[in-house]
DNA sequence: TATTGTTATACTCTATAACTATA
DNA sequence: TATAGTTATAGAGTATAACAATA
């Protein structure tokens, strides 16, 4: 019995209730995107006044991760177009967190470096983003926490 | 011991490897964030040729589970301001899969219905979305895919 | 010939603020 | 006063196609 049947009894008289979502809550796609839209917002108050995005943090550990790095390198491990990199990088830069160094021995790229100040707000952000996936995560034990990154990574291929 | 040492003797050299990917892939926020992309092009290919998003695809369920819903109701439905739906119907509404008809008692609001068009593309799109949901999940054993959708209602707010 | 960064362009998704009509 | 739909506007994020500089 769906949630809809149970109601049957009630309904025609005032059609103010909460919608049905039909066939929505078994599926994977929604539920991971249902997910994914609490997740973003509490990682946005998790790092409030830091104005960062879950995009631009993976950014700045990935440059911490592999300095020197180039653009097209980026954009091929974040899995977006190396057009897509060059505003990223301009915002960052902008801030003052990255820079574009000349790269040693290829004058057509750059070699992306987190400024003092990028390592700085790194090193700020990385307790917060600890203690947003310990919220977020609050109704999951340990195993169920690691269980759960497990499945995802099963998910799309192989 | 991290991937990154223990190729350490190697690196200096040549500089072309794979890159660290740091603290990333224990981040619930980052591997749910892959599984979606994932999802999402699955997706696409799954329903290839219907030019439909996933966001479009609920509403259309959403709007067939709830006919005469007004645009409001399912922006709460969906999770998203009432202006952003304007838009969403709006292509829909060109499409002819959607239509605005007037409200019964209120006329302020449109009361949302599927076209007769509508209700056959849906008719059409929830073979291929099992399809879909099939082959993301077919790493996964049943149980499995239940454990995944359980785990993942259990993120976020309570 | 191929690659790197860039620009121009376009499209989706999202929100806030303000407006009109209606409740 | 409050609500429903709309518009104007803005910003992030994404892509494709083409270009100059360099490999």
């Amino acid at each position: 019995m769906t949630a809809g049947e149970e109601r049957r009894g009630q309904v025609a008289a005032v059609r103010r209730r909460e919608p049905e979502f039909g066939l929505l809550p078994q599926l994977l796609g929604y539920t991971l995107r249902r997910a994914q839209v609490a997740l973003f917002q509490d990682f946005t108050a998790a790092v409030q006044g830091h104005d960062i995005t879950p995009g631009q943090f993976g950014v700045l550990v990935l440059i911490d991760a592999n300095p020197g790095l180039n653009q097209s390198e980026l954009g091929l491990a974040m899995g977006v177009d190396r057009s897509t990199v060059v505003a990223v990088i301009d915002r960052l830069e902008n801030r003052a967190l990255v820079s574009r160094q000349p790269a040693p021995r290829d004058r057509r790229s750059y070699a992306l470096e987190l400024t003092a100040e990028g390592r700085r707000l790194l090193g700020d952000l990385v307790p917060l983003v600890h203690a947003h996936e310990a919220r977020v995560a609050e109704r999951l034990s340990p195993d169920e926490r690691r269980q759960l990154l497990d499945l995802l990574r099963r998910i799309g291929p192989a």
